[in-house]
Parts: C-alpha cells; structure tokens; sequence
DNA sequence: CACGTTCTTGCACGTTCGTGCGGTATCTTT
DNA sequence: AAAGATACCGCACGAACGTGCAAGAACGTG
C-alpha cells in the first residue's frame, strides 16, 4: 500500500470511528507502530487530527452537541463577558438572556454582588445559586437547544418585569441582517425581554461578529450598544455605522 | 480506550448524571480509583468540574451548601428514587419537587422516556435537557436555599397546570407531625403542587423517616402513598396507620 | 545500465507518560 | 474521640513516544 493512500485510510477511518489507535493500526496494517506514529503526527501537524497519547482523535473533540458544550468557552467569548459583568452595579436589576455566552457572563459576575437578576433559562438560575444576587426565574415551556424557557406563559411573564440592563446572547450581528438567532420563537421571546429593560447590550464575541441566522431580533439600531471583540481583526466599522460598539480591550 | 476518550467520557458523563463518583467510574472501566481521581484533578485544574469529596461536580450548579448535598446522594436516596422513576409512564404528566432526592429521581429517568415533567426547580429543569421528556418550567422568585422557585408568581403558574403524578420531596415524615420542611413559603408551595396532581408520592429516603421540620405541608393521609426504604429499620409501622407505604426492595 | 538521491520502513535506545500500589494525611461519620 | 472512607504522595513498572541509524525501495540522472 501506499504510503499516501495509508494516510487518507486513516482519515477515513478517524472520521468513521472517532478515533485512531496507533497499536491496532499497526496490527491491522502490518506495518510497525513507529510508521503508524509517524503518519499520525504528519496528520496531526498538517492539522488533520490531534496527537493523543496511544493514538490520535479529530480535531474538534468528540461528536455532535456535546462538543458544542463542553467546548471550553473562547477566550473570546470571556472577554466580551467579563466587560458585561462589569456593567452591573450593585442594586440594579439585569435581565439575562440564555446561551452559553451569557451563561459565561453570570459566571464572571462576582460572588458578593447584591443585584437583581431576571432570566428565562434554568441553566443561569443554577449558576447564580451560590451568588447574592436575588434570581428572579421566567417559566415557560423548556425549549430544549437554548435551554430557555419560551411560550405564551413565559412571554406573560416576562412581560410583568421591568429591568435597567438587559445582555442580549444572538446567533449572528450582521450590518444588514441586524441580530438573529436559529429560532423565531426565541427570536420572539429576545424581543420581548429587550422591550422591558431601559438598556439592551448585544454580546459579541468573535464568532458572532458578521454572521446571520434566519430569523431576525432586532434592527442594530435598536440596542443601546454591542459590546464587541475585535481581536480576529472583523470589520467593526460596517457595524458602526448602525449601532454603538464597545470594544473590549 | 485512550485516556484521551476516557476524559470526554467522563465530562459525558458529568453532563447527564450531573455528578461523577471515582468509586463508581474505576469499578465501571476497570481502573484503579487513583487514576479516576488523577483524571477529576486534571479536568478540574483545567476548569471544566468541581472536585468534590468523593467525586466531581458541574462548575456550574455552584459550590454552594445545596450542592454539597447533592454529592451525598446516599444508597437509601438513589433507591427510592429509582423506585419512584419506575412509576412514570410514557405520555404521562408529572410534577417534580425540587430538592436532592427529587433530583436523584430526575437521573434515574430513562433518557428516551417520553413524557411531560413540570417542575419548579431549575436545577432538575436543567438535568432534564438531554431527556426526551418536555419540561414546563414554572418561574418565580428564586428561593436559594433549595433551590425551587416560589412566591405570588409561581402559585399562579402552579395553580394553572395538572398532572397525574407529584413526587413531593419533604425534609421529615413523621407519624404525628406529618410531611414538614423548613420554610413556610415552600411548604405552600408544595401544598399547591400537590393540589395539581391526581396521586401524589412521598419520597422517603432513610433519613426523612420519623423527622420532622417546623412547617407542616401536609397530613400524611392526603397523599397517595410514601415511598420508603425501610433499610435502617425505621419504624413505618407507625406511618402505616395513616398512610400507605411502599417499601423499596 | 550505473549511480546517487530521496523516501520509507523497522529497530534500538533513552525519555516521557499512564497506571497501580503502599504509606500517610485528611475528611466524614458515628 | 474513634473508625472508616477518601485523598494525596512517592515509587516502580510497563506502555508509548521521539530520535538516530541503517537497510531497502523508488526515482531521477548521466
């Protein structure tokens, strides 16, 4: 066989199993481990795979949602929430959007602070147990990809709240587009929680920065500013033109 | 398996059963508790869990005195749990208490089951997110100490739903007292839950039998029966004159 | 065809990593 | 306070790793 056609088995094979291990390969193959290792460390410095001790698995590790959530928050992402958290003074009342970015905000919100928060998603209620923040939890029918609470019941309630501060979380913020996310109920429910607080802020990490959904939230021009992070270089002067941006250092 | 795997297995596993027990996971892969423990500390200094006595937490669900408990699910908890999981059908409707008995009841759910949960407690809102099973979340102001959402907003959600089953979590069951637990709000709480629900089951866990709190919820012969673990040879003789017990193997 | 170059492969060596065990320390529970 | 469970530390052993080297194959060139 040839050595490059050995290379692409093995991608094949990485793609089929989710993992390579170099002592079954060697046996399968015939050929010794050292061949093996050396293929794999070629793949993994082409960028093809990652180098694991015995063997080696793809890049993005594991499969399906479950990387998406356990994929260790971007720095980013942490960025964009550790400004957010700083905009929270003691005594207001925030409303926190879900999402993984917000939920990392709530995370970067210091233990001791005596604030009052109202969220739709179960996952930052839990994050804020241990905190002095007073939680104040949105029901509604659980939809289950964003982990948040949705529905005419949550919509009633939330529309009982008032709040200073809301941290929106979106799919994409776009120039033209504006703010959108994968689903129109939820696009519905951001709406809503945007209309009862005096100040929304976009959460705009790198990943968001010029990316679209189909289904729209708001026109840029309707949120007080997008706290953004332009370390990836995005082009934040189309998004200027349209809202207020703040760029974390 | 590569240790790599067994790492993403793990986290997997800190997802759905929401805890990680070294015991447990070394019996269950065939290793010593000294590797399982060296993988918790890694995952842990990588800021991905909570190292606990015992095992590993979720960073998220706080460190917090409610999480502390969660740790200890005892044998006696985790078998009327899963006693009391067995009672759910497919396309039933349940209510679920909060707390930590509840809680273990929410993770001895099949995955698959379909079925409609409403729960006040965001926590097992949250455990339930990789269920089949669709959740009404009721909100409300959080109450931190367990965990549950109460107050004015939450009984007039509550008030608006029904369902055949309510699994009541209690703090004591006693022959005189009745079902009790610590705070007066929850205690109407739970009283209103129970007043939605067709049959309601008391979750009796060893260490709940002949307890009592300050708050009654209420007497023991307006619930539909007590799911007890008579293991520790607690007296239910006594329980049985005003309630019907079932005893768990 | 002859020769040198390049690439691949397997082996040997020292190094690193993962694992289990014994001992000791610490925490939990009675 | 004592006992049991759990955790951490250091050690030893084996597996996996990387490197250097030599043998062989494939290739190009004269």
């Amino acid at each position: 066989m040839l050595a490059a056609t050995r290379r692409d088995l093995l991608l094949e094979r990485l793609r089929t199993d989710g993992r390579l291990v170099a002592k079954d390969l060697a046996l399968e193959l015939g050929l010794s481990e050292d061949s093996i290792r050396r293929d794999l460390r070629d793949l993994a410095a082409a960028g093809l795979c990652t180098r694991v001790y015995g063997g080696a698995l793809p890049i993005s590790p594991a499969t399906g949602d479950y990387a998406a959530r356990t994929t260790v928050a971007t720095e980013s992402k942490r960025r964009v929430a550790a400004h957010a958290a700083s905009l929270i003074t003691r005594g207001s009342t925030v409303i926190l959007d879900g999402g993984t970015t917000t939920l990392e905000l709530t995370r970067a919100i210091p233990t001791g602070l005596e604030c009052d928060v109202i969220t739709h998603s179960p996952t930052i209620a839990a994050a804020l147990l241990d905190h002095a923040a007073s939680v104040y939890l949105i029901g509604g029918t659980l939809f289950k990809h964003s982990a948040v609470a949705t529905g005419a019941a949550a919509a009633e309630m939330a529309q009982r709240v008032s709040a200073e501060l809301f941290f929106l979380g979106v799919v994409g913020i776009h120039a033209e587009a504006g703010l959108t996310t994968g689903d129109p109920e939820e696009a519905a429910m951001k709406r809503l929680l945007a209309s009862r607080a005096a100040d929304t802020y976009v959460l705009g990490s790198s990943e968001k920065l010029g990316a679209a959904a189909r289904h729209a939230i708001l026109p840029l021009d309707e949120v007080t500013a997008i706290i953004a992070d332009p370390s990836d270089g995005a082009d934040l002067g189309a998004l200027e033109q349209h809202a207020q941006v703040i760029r974390v250092p």
